[in-house]
DNA sequence: CGGTAATACTCAGCCTGCTGACCATTACCG
DNA sequence: CGGTAATGGTCAGCAGGCTGAGTATTACCG
């Protein structure tokens, strides 16, 4: 019997998420970072990336991305340097500031204890978003989640 | 067996609240509309407000919603005129325009439809996302979804 | 009555996210 | 080859969201 039961799904879906991201925030604000940084720091973990792989990967547009990785060179947490195979793309690198702020700031437990205590079915949870964001980022993002699985270090096979 | 299983929760549900956003953007795009203009109008239905009262309703920062209201004054959805009993009051009324296009662009069937088919405990997703926004919106909106619940139309009892 | 505090909004500035337009480089193909 | 397309990034501009600061009006209280 609240207020809330009257609300869009979608509305309470975004209410959640800003939320969420808010207190997130709060956590990573002592290390100059906020959620969008931290979530390409992570795909960077493993090792360097394009930036175009990079913006495929977090799933935000390339423009985002490159704001988003301004501000973490900014930071001293990532570096940038063109491909001199192609000069076309941008290499993204972590450095070690980059890998130990990650490390630190974006630690799963903390993460993940935001939702205890408060959403009993957490994987019920998990499973629902997931399957909204790959219905719907289905064409937005064609080789979204997934990284360099091919010899060569490329997403996709070399066409031809 | 899915790469989003490897996702923080934060972020499944930030994702997903984008593309969601997205899709009903999109939507609402012909009536020269978005989410955040259509929240504000559907708590307009029932009567006039106060801008402060509606940012509180819609869960906003008051700056947010005066821009929000900037554009749907624009778009001619909705009226603002100082309260003259207490002229730092600004009172927001929604135009026969605004109602027309609320109540045929924010049709409730359509928003849910997005998530028919996909997500699979709907009722269990809405009370998960519930309990986060109660949870984190204690401190933030203390007197969030409430509205005009007092004789004389304030949302808390005069105090005295 | 008058000074201080609280209230209601706006302005400026930042960040994320999007779209549309543009540039440079590389690939493709006649 | 050489012209056109595809690819990878950036710039500009808009909108939503936030914080911090400032203004005007009203309420409170000595």
């Amino acid at each position: 019997m609240d207020e809330l039961d009257h609300w869009a799904t979608g509305r309470l879906l975004s209410a959640a998420a800003r939320l969420v991201e808010h207190e997130w925030n709060s956590h990573l604000a002592p290390w100059d970072l906020n959620h969008a940084g931290l979530a390409a720091l992570h795909v960077l973990l493993p090792g360097p990336t394009t930036q175009r792989e990079l913006a495929a990967a977090v799933q935000v547009e390339d423009q985002t991305m490159s704001r988003t990785l301004e501000r973490l060179e900014r930071s001293g947490y990532v570096e940038r340097r063109r491909d001199d195979s192609d000069r076309r793309r941008v290499v993204v690198t972590l450095t070690p500031a980059g890998r130990a702020a990650c490390l630190r700031a974006g630690d799963l437990e903390v993460a993940e204890a935001l939702f205890r205590g408060t959403v009993d079915d957490l994987p019920g949870l998990r499973a629902a978003l997931a399957a909204l964001v790959r219905r719907f980022s289905q064409q937005r993002w064609p080789d979204a989640p997934t990284r360099a699985t091919f010899p060569d270090g490329r997403t996709r096979p070399p066409r031809s």
